[in-house]
RNA sequence: GCGCCGGUGCCCGAGCGGCCCAAGGGAACGGCCUGCAAAGCCGUACAGUCGCGGGUUCAAAUCCCGCCCGGCGCUCCA
């Protein structure tokens, strides 16, 4: 599989350091708010990547942090009269029922919080103290950004360049040797939580958790590393310098998705048109299902734009997906064994292989629905087409859907269905007509096949 | 201001030197199927300038230059 690579700004080989194995870490949530969008295409990206090299049959190792101290944390503890442990408790748990729960995204296998590893921070900060690549103040605890090698490797920018919108931007803060240089360890202020260390009462800088979770859950040298793009600078550039300051092989690959748009704006609190992932999943039943459609069939690294036509849009491509899984089952198609079909899953892969190129790969999974719904409606052997569909789209985390029954009021709608086949075959159109009506008003969509009625809910 | 990424049909979006008179999805239109629908299949119209203007090349949506517009980053935001 290639891969583009923010480091080396070109689609190169995914090399793995060890053969078969694939260490990803995904940069995760500051969890002190509900999750937007934005949250749901970072978290999507990963976990996209993350199924497919699992379909390729990889094991893949996915850890992605939970930041649970923070200023933004500390600010809403303080207004709520709350602690920041409780803050972030709730919040971590608003996050996982929208992305994990809601959007049917893979929870990473590893999940370290911030806090549970302070001790680990400390070290690694002591080594970079040690061996000269930073320095303490009454502040806190710096990283010497001169001192280390390339440091703007990653955003293709040179220390000049760098510092000139770091003077421009922000306050200059003399405490500092270079304004470039950022805090490991920021020493204790009034009302904040503080953990102990050499330098005093403190909280770690921000970059320092992922360096320290990251190798040490992966390990040294491990895989990919990812994030949205905003991240590339300063978070990933200053984690980067870290681990290249203590010595430490860092990630092998940087990869990073693009931002997404509403309405042709980006989203903002300023613009008002931010949007939470809860609000749009409880807009519809589909849009958990439709938002991963959307946004595989935009190219990761491309800024996307989502708006209620472009959901609509995306709903009417999952309900194709789900209408050939019910036609499919009302037809009796086994998939059980049935042998991919080659054309497609070449396809599929080619487009996968190069980039992840999932609108591709989404095109090849709908021509296959297409070539499946031909042979279903011709009587002919479907299960091979069916059982590709459904693997393909699988590897996208698209589940096909089928009878769509399952509520309370089933076995009523299954006497009304009955019912209007029995109208139909006495040729009273009239009551037919009647019972679909009724049906339609109870929200059932009834579709007549040439093996019996199937309905689903719509 | 500096750096980076984009601008493709009615909408969303692939394509990134010849296979493009430009994929796929959605919407539209016609046909088949149906008692009528829905779903599906088949077909059609949509891009006659691929933001605009130059240039390179036998050949450009695809490369180069300039401009316009949108986005991201420029210290804690995915």
């Amino acid at each position: 599989m290639r891969l583009y690579d923010t480091e080396s700004g070109e689609i190169r080989p995914l090399e793995l350091r060890d053969p078969g194995k694939v260490s990803l870490y995904a940069c995760g949530p500051t969890v002190y708010d509900h999750p937007h969008l934005g949250h749901a295409r970072q978290a999507m990206t990963y976990d996209i990547v993350r199924r497919y090299l699992e379909w390729c049959g990889l094991d893949v190792h996915h850890a992605a942090n939970v930041t649970d101290i923070d200023d933004n944390i500390i600010n809403r503890a303080t207004r709520e009269g709350s602690t920041e442990p409780e803050i972030a408790a709730v919040w971590k748990d608003v996050y996982d029922a929208a992305i994990f729960d809601g959007l049917d995204i893979l929870r990473p296998h590893t999940r370290p919080h911030a806090t549970e590893y302070v001790d680990e921070m400390v070290a690694f900060i002591q080594t970079l103290v040690d061996n000269g690549s930073a320095y303490a103040n009454d502040s806190g605890v710096y990283l010497r950004v001169a001192s280390v090698n390339d440091y703007g490797g990653l955003v293709h920018r040179s220390l000049d360049d760098l510092r000139e919108g770091a003077g421009a931007r922000v306050e200059v803060d003399d405490t500092k040797e270079d304004p470039l240089d950022f805090a490991l360890w920021k020493a204790a202020k009034p009302a904040e939580p503080t953990w102990p260390s050499p330098w005093g009462e403190g909280r770690p800088g921000w970059h320092i958790e992922c360096v320290a979770m990251s190798l040490d859950v992966l390990g040294d040298g491990f895989d990919l590393h990812g994030g949205g793009t905003d991240l590339v600078f300063p978070h990933h550039t200053n984690e980067r310098a870290e681990a290249i300051a203590a010595g430490r092989d860092f990630a092998r690959h940087w990869m990073h998705n693009a931002m997404l748009n509403i309405d042709g704006e980006k989203m903002s609190k300023s613009l008002n048109n931010f949007r939470t992932i809860q609000d749009l999943l409880d807009e519809h039943p589909l849009n958990g299902r439709a938002l991963r459609l959307l946004l595989l069939q935009t190219h990761y690294r491309k800024t996307m734009e989502i708006n209620p036509e472009v959901m609509e849009q995306a709903r009417g491509g999952i309900e194709r997906i789900d209408a050939m899984g019910r036609k499919a089952a009302a037809a009796g198609v086994s998939t059980d064994g049935a042998a991919l079909d080659a054309d497609a899953v070449t396809a599929f892969r080619t487009a996968m292989d190069d980039d992840m190129g999932t609108p591709e790969a989404v095109a090849t999974v709908f021509e296959t629905v297409r070539r499946a719904n031909a042979a279903l409606d011709a009587g002919e052997d479907a299960a091979g087409l069916v059982a590709t569909v459904v693997d393909l789209a699988g590897a996208l985390g698209i589940r096909v859907g089928d009878a769509g029954a399952g509520g309370d009021d089933d076995a009523e709608i299954d006497a009304l269905v009955a019912a209007r086949t029995d109208a139909r075959s006495a040729k009273d159109f009239a009551e037919a007509d009647r019972l679909r009506d009724e049906l339609t008003a109870r929200g059932i969509v009834v579709e007549d096949t040439p093996t019996g009625p199937i309905w689903h809910r719509g």
